[in-house]
DNA sequence: TTGAAAGCGCTAACAT
DNA sequence: ATGTTAGCGCTTTCAA
């Protein structure tokens, strides 16, 4: 904790007061100006506007915010940005955010739902008009009620990519549950009966429990019998994690396929297979989920599912600025982008590296 | 852009007046007592913590920043969020700010140096009390000048991970010029005399420049004469431009050895060498730089260069804040962490997985 | 068309 | 120890 002792101030910025001096007129006449709204002489204008660029005027957004308590900007939360599913995410939400005049203020949460909360509560302080949400997944069962301040303050939010069951809120993400009953369906095809999905500690989180549906769904459509020890537990959505919970399964028995809720998990998953000397697919087969570009180029390519993001980015700051231009209507909406099976070589597609 | 027609404003916040009212204080007292500082009664101190509490009062941040002219928050501009060297560099960076007890805000300027002198404007004008800068390195001959509206502020910076030449601040980052020396002795170990650096368009920026200088470094120490045809640029460094130029070199000759300017970059020449049908490392060994994790699970296992992230995240946050406690020193800070050689097979390392 | 003045919610001298 | 007052830099009634 460093408490600086000198203030980053700069007594030279000139600011409103300065503009309006120089140029005869009052402040009011200045900001009208400044802000070209109507109502002012067109030479008092011109005149105006010279000085301010002359003097370099810039004004203070702090203080404008503080009069007009709009920010012009939108918060997003993200969990984890090394996943390179909430980068690419994360391009295309700063995007869309920006063709709409606004600014996007970016914090990481880790997964961890705690900081995501005073991360959202510090978004209200800053006057954030809009909250998007990646949301946090790690523990909540315990730890999650509510948005309480976020709620108080009235500022719109939107969960993108997934959301907290029970509680009402508008989202844009894919429909998850029927990429993963498409993958079950394509690893049931293959020949696979002893997969095993690689989940999440907690797998009634959404994105966990509606991929466990589309897994269950494809298993009773053909009348086999889903059981628990079909589910594997990976302690956070990420590399590590995937790798270490692989290890540890592999250590009590060998599925013929792990279906991982995300690329990068089954990447994990990759790597612990190959380093106990396993062979990919032939032993056992893997799948992702997200379609990254590392799915790709991995070591063995990996069958996955594609969400589209750039529409489901789209639709998310859609349905934000939809509630930020007033709309109140209360049924929270749910905007579904459909998923698309990638099939490359983990599952024993062809040996390719086509996207 | 949409104009929102409704203001998102809560009248229902209760604000420091409030408070003050309820627990039959002045404001100024108040102030005291929510910025728990000496000089007030601890019948009345506990008084005004307890009314606080049950209003659930929250202090308005902006209205505060406005009064003291300090925000407690440091800004941070990045260009490709989706390099997950920059992601990975970005969650290092939240680390240790928030130590500092100070929050960040995060912008993309997807390596476009307008955006970010943009960015880095309405930093000032968020009043942030610091900037990291992750130099934009497009295009930087015609449009970098300097960044007039943070220097007149009089808000401290400092760059990470690269600078701009003759551009005088502080910056933590890697030696790179003795990575890329390594590495390139590591090629010329391997017999390798025919090998191309993977640049990228504008190479006198300061990551391409400094690893070129340490690959003729290499090879002038073992009087082998450089060229400018040892050198492809590709358009920015990210996967897709380092497929194009390769794609493009090997189109009319095929090098010994690809060694680009960071792994990303290699993972895409892997691919156009993959897709071309030449064998890795027996037609063309590539190398990459970063130690990202996907170098380690590519298809086929990178070589690279380790920088030790934690530490230059640390270097940076500490630069910035000696800076803004009040040193101003002239002398920009150059620190630097020391590079390390990570051999894998993509050069004829051996056929592992290790880390 | 322009200006005076009040206010956004808070902090910080200066009095008391 | 507490209250009074004057800002921070801008917007916005309301009059002129």
């Amino acid at each position: 904790m460093t408490e600086p002792n000198v203030r980053p101030y700069n007594p030279g910025m000139v600011k409103l007061k300065d503009v309006a001096a120089a140029a005869g007129v009052s402040q009011a006449t200045a900001s009208l100006v400044l802000n070209d709204r109507p109502g002012v002489n067109a030479q008092t204008r011109a005149r105006v506007l010279a000085i301010a660029k002359r003097l370099g005027y810039a004004p203070n957004p702090l203080a404008r915010n503080l009069a007009t308590r709009r920010s012009h900007t939108i918060g997003l939360v993200v969990t984890d940005i090394e996943n390179p599913f909430f980068a690419a995410l994360t391009r295309h939400l700063d995007v869309y955010v920006k063709e709409h005049g606004y600014g996007l203020i970016l914090s990481l949460s880790s997964d961890d739902v705690v900081k995501q909360n005073q991360i959202v509560e510090d978004f209200v302080g800053k006057m954030v008009e809009g909250v998007l949400i990646v949301p946090a997944l790690h523990d909540i069962g315990r730890r999650f009620h509510a948005f309480k301040k976020l709620d108080a303050s009235g500022v719109p939010y939107v969960f993108v990519s997934s959301y907290y069951p029970g509680f009402p809120a508008d989202c844009a993400m894919a429909d998850l549950t029927r990429g993963s009953c498409d993958m079950a369906n394509h690893l049931l095809d293959c020949g696979h009966r002893d997969s095993v999905f690689l989940s999440v500690e907690d797998d009634t989180v959404i994105p966990a429990a509606t991929r466990i549906d589309g897994f269950r769904q494809a298993l009773s459509d053909r009348s086999l019998t889903f059981s628990d020890r079909m589910i594997v537990r990976a302690r956070h959505p990420d590399y590590q994690s995937g790798l270490d919970a692989t290890r540890l399964l592999l250590g009590q028995r060998k599925p013929d396929a792990i279906m991982a809720m995300n690329d990068i998990l089954a990447l994990g998953a990759v790597r612990a297979i190959v380093d106990r000397g396993y062979r990919i697919p032939a032993d056992i087969a893997v799948a992702g989920y997200d379609n990254v570009i590392y799915s790709s180029i991995s070591q063995v390519p990996l069958t996955t599912v594609y969400q589209d993001l750039d529409r489901m980015s789209h639709d998310a700051v859609d349905m934000l600025f939809r509630r930020i231009s007033g709309d109140r209507s209360d049924h929270p909406l749910l905007q579904l982008v459909r998923p698309e099976l990638v099939v490359r070589e983990s599952t024993g597609g062809r040996n390719t590296l086509t996207v």
